[in-house]
RNA sequence: UGGGGGAUCGUCUAAUGGUAGGACAGCGGACUCUGACUCCGUCAAUCAAGGUUCGAAUCCUUGUCCCUCAGCCA
């Protein structure tokens, strides 16, 4: 295990695998696996599930079998399995040959059902769905027992068999573990094991009528796929008795251990399964992979490499304590990554026009400018630069603050690989008042951005010139809500509004570099001063480019600004 | 209120009876042809009260707060 780039060098379930390896438990045998029902896509707290599981066979030498959780067909589909398998091959895991579904066990569930009522330990129970929650008890009251309860066994499978055989309309019976009706853990209160849903299954069609249930298929399939350790969630932590349950009951082939760990909370966005397929639903983002949500497909068509990712569930540790990850740790895994791999590329996002008044109408020469700073290997390109040229608006103001080092009438400042230029007047639209050009002059002899006298400037600006420059559409994105727990309980709000209306802008008519012409799809890189930008994989096409702002960069002047405000 | 879990800097996470450490965030500074990056410094925590011990985040007692369970969802 390298610790480089983790903050925690292990955790408890490290503590657990190696304790058991140590007592060469299972063998010495790690295996896991991550199960995903296909019923949604995959978010960022999948991804730290994700990077456990697959992490912990990796570092141990073992195994990680994807499997997908498909027991109710009412609610899966085939769309998110492939999407599943997508993501998790794009955040750079493989499982190999080991892709299983638990549908392929129906059959051995159905038979470890039979088990179960032949040692009188299941049984058909032909209560409705509210009779049995009415028979269920309280949390502090004991529950009442079903009057099917003590059916034969000989009925109990007669009665199996033909629900299997669809002989029963759903919701008239169901399959329950006799457990105990008093059990202080509800969970253990007769469980149902099985239900009737004549609904297709979109991977077994309409071969079975009934489909297992959670607490009956999980355990199950773990141990028919020899898993050791069965990573998961707190809110499971109530099931577990049940899990192990089932297993002490019938003739299982192994009995993995459940541990489980507290699920990633991130501040400024929702990360709950069914308030995402809300916001898609209800057309509040584009889509699953809007590139505002923090869905896997969302992130990486903003921009967040599978790197980064994994960088950040590294640095979030596993604890079992409920916790709220920040949004600026995600933030700090992109740019940590980007930083050193994204080409540094001038993009003027608010244009705004500069004529350099000495310098000859139709000239035109090339500067050289380096690729990426980080990375001497990236080499230097050639910038044209010319008369008329776009600076960034905000990079101009009229009457400057005190710490604003921009451009300013009379003031000098270094355009990027270029030249030293000062600004003589800005020309307003006479009716709005609004600065619309600058009117500018240049030092020939600071070419290439140094004076030969020494004297220097405050500030260095990206630009780009304006007959040579590259039309684009720039999607600014930033975080989903603008509160920080959208959750939280306030006078009649919910979620939905604090939806952040600023988590899109778009801009068109943005000025790049002519070198970008030809980018499509996959292509990321750094705006010199705005942040770290991809190509969009859906919208951009060849003559009309669209980029997505994945993060922008640290900028203290921001900052200050913020602080004036 | 029954059962099951959990409480360490603002946030996340280490320390398993022996100096409460790291990361992010914040603040200050150095450097800088990106107000970026990098570097340096700094702020800052053991839920509470008792007890055991030479010594307690860690063990014991009592209490407080938080999460979770009453689907034929997973």
């Amino acid at each position: 295990m390298t610790d480089n780039a983790s903050s925690s060098g292990s955790h408890f379930i490290q503590a657990i695998i190696e304790a058991d390896l140590k007592a060469h438990k299972n063998d010495g045998r790690v295996a896991t696996r991550f199960p995903p029902e296909p019923n949604g896509y995959l978010h960022i707290g999948h991804a730290k599930s994700i990077c456990l599981n697959f992490g912990m066979a990796e570092t141990y030498h073992g195994t990680c079998n994807l499997r997908f959780d498909d027991t109710n067909p009412t609610k899966e589909d085939v769309e998110y399995v492939d999407a599943i398998m997508e993501d998790v091959h794009w955040l750079g895991f493989d499982w190999d040959t080991r892709l299983y579904y638990a549908s392929d066990y129906f059959e051995r569930l159905y038979e470890f059902a039979v088990e179960l009522i032949r040692a009188g330990k299941a049984y058909v129970d032909d209560l409705s769905a509210d009779e049995i929650r009415n028979h269920r008890g309280t949390l502090t009251e004991p529950g009442k027992d079903s009057p099917w309860r003590n059916r034969t066994i000989e009925e109990n499978l007669d009665l199996f068999q033909r629900m299997r055989a669809g002989e029963f309309d759903d919701g008239t019976h169901v399959l329950r573990a006799k457990i105990d009706m008093a059990h202080p853990n509800l969970i253990m209160r007769d469980p149902t094991l099985y239900r009737i849903r004549k609904t297709r299954h979109h991977r077994t069609g309409d071969v079975w009528c009934i489909y297992p249930m959670y607490d009956f298929t999980h355990c199950l399939s773990d141990s028919l796929e020899g898993i050791t350790h069965s990573l998961c969630t707190l809110e499971f932590e109530n099931n577990r008795p049940l899990y192990d349950w089932v297993l002490d009951n019938v003739t299982a082939p192994c009995h993995p251990q459940q541990i489980e760990f507290a699920r990633l909370n991130l501040n400024y966005t929702v990360l709950s399964k069914r308030k995402l397929i809300q916001l898609v639903a209800e057309g509040h983002v584009s889509g699953w992979d809007d590139p505002r949500m923090p869905t896997i497909c969302g992130l990486r068509r903003r921009g967040f490499t599978p790197e980064s990712i994994r960088n950040f569930c590294d640095r979030i540790g596993l604890a079992k304590r409920d916790s709220v990850v920040d949004m600026a740790l995600l933030e700090y895994s992109i740019r940590e990554d980007l930083n050193l791999r994204a080409p540094r590329v001038m993009g003027v996002l608010k244009p705004l026009k500069v004529v350099i008044e000495n310098y000859p109408e139709d000239q035109t020469e090339e500067l050289e400018a380096i690729n990426n700073p980080e990375d001497p290997g990236a080499g230097v390109r050639q910038l044209p630069f010319s008369r008329e040229l776009y600076i960034e608006r905000d990079d101009f103001m009229e009457n400057p603050p005190k710490k604003f080092f921009r451009l300013a009438p009379g003031r000098e400042v270094r355009l990027r690989y270029a030249y030293f230029i000062t600004c003589r007047e800005a020309i307003k639209d006479p009716d709005s008042g609004e600065v619309v050009e600058l009117r500018c002059t240049y030092d020939p002899a600071t070419r290439g951005g140094d004076a030969p006298d020494g004297r220097k400037v405050k500030a260095t600006l990206h630009w780009v010139s304006a007959p040579h420059a590259v039309d684009a559409e720039v999607r600014l994105y930033d975080r989903l809500f603008n509160k920080a727990n959208p959750d939280e309980k306030a006078e009649g709000k919910t979620y939905k509004d604090f939806l952040n209306p600023k988590a899109l802008e778009i801009l068109t008519g943005c000025k790049l570099e002519p070198c970008l012409a030809g980018v499509g799809p996959g292509y990321f890189c750094q705006f010199e001063r705005m942040g770290y930008f991809c190509v969009d994989a859906k919208d951009s096409k060849p003559g009309g480019l669209v980029f997505n702002r994945t993060v922008t960069l640290r900028d203290a002047w921001a900052k200050l600004q913020k602080k004036g405000a």
